[in-house]
DNA sequence: TAGATTACTATACAAGTGTATAGTCCAAAC
DNA sequence: GTTTGGACTATACACTTGTATAGTAATCTA
């Protein structure tokens, strides 16, 4: 991705191998040889590896976001526009089932990313409810953690599943489907 | 657990931070620590910090073959047996979450640990299927994915779930089940 | 009791980490 | 035209990492 400037480079290099394998083990120096620039740029931008990573959250949080509020507002479209983006994004995917699975007890920390997308999703929820797109008889927190169970629940289960079958020699076509259900 | 023998104990508290913080952030000093000896004594009994972790696995794969083997060979026995060796040793749970989602790459690994799970759970399909407690009308592969789902699957989504529920303030009690299946 | 493994400690080393610091370059502001 | 400030490079520093090595204490064997 060269044509981007170099502090948004430096951002979606690092997400990308954030998200393939994990933020510990990544240098800057491996950033900043990835994004084509030297561990001073980085530095420069970001200020430390953790400023790096809050830049990295945030704009998946911002992601998240516009998938959920941009467009109609009913249940089967926005979980669309949401498996549509990680689609597109695989990378946001990976980084996520890392920060949440890997270290939920950081994610939530005051500026924790699962802080910044708990609070977003209760906006989005509660904006649902006002228009009618969703029922005001179950608690606004029920439908908080069923909707971040719906985006996430089989994402963040696959990689386990694929490799359980591919360890078995199966072809990936073959594999039974995934479902992840709140009861 | 100071009554162990030095060998031994090493690995119980290897397994317990490696569960619980992951191995990367565990150093072979941490460990050699938190089991009162030397850095030298871990790599005395076990060569490597590699070496320590396959010593970890191996003790892992022994209790999941025990909990699937010892006793009444129908599935609803075995589940329960599987489920009741994990809350008694919910380190074993963190360190499978983590191998398994965190790096599944290095667990397929010729001595990686998802090889000798899949290669055991293989073992014991069969036997099942001989003794009458499995079908043979499915495919052998595919009961293998569904033990290991079922004794795998809502386990590693715990702690997403339970940190979005503690995000949101609400009591562990009112919790929704989870569930996973294969469909 | 002598000898030899084994259990264990102590220390040193090279490599990699995040970060602080000093400096260069270049465009815009005045 | 000079200066100011941001983009950017280069380097050094303190620290942690895994591991190699040398030595001591204990336990077993003959």
């Amino acid at each position: 991705m060269p044509e981007a400037v170099a502090r948004e480079r430096i951002r979606l290099v690092a997400l990308d191998l954030f998200g393939r394998l994990g933020e510990d083990r990544v240098s800057m120096r491996a950033v900043a040889s990835a994004a084509g620039c030297t561990v001073g740029l980085v530095q420069h931008h970001f200020g430390s590896k953790e400023g790096l990573r809050i830049a990295v959250e945030v704009e998946i949080v911002e992601q998240f976001t516009d998938a959920l509020s941009q467009g109609p507002g009913d249940r089967a479209s926005r979980d669309a526009r949401v498996a549509e983006m990680f689609a597109q994004r695989p990378e946001i995917v990976s980084y996520l089932r890392r920060s949440l699975l890997d270290r939920p007890d950081r994610a939530r920390e005051p500026d924790g990313i699962l802080t910044r997308l708990v609070a977003m999703s209760r906006d989005q929820v509660q904006i649902m409810r006002h228009s009618g797109h969703a029922r005001t008889s179950a608690s606004e927190e029920e439908q908080v953690l069923r909707m971040l169970t719906r985006a996430f629940g089989v994402l963040f289960l696959e990689p386990m599943v694929t490799a359980v079958w591919g360890e078995l020699d199966q072809p990936d076509e073959t594999r039974p489907d995934l479902r992840v259900t709140l009861t």
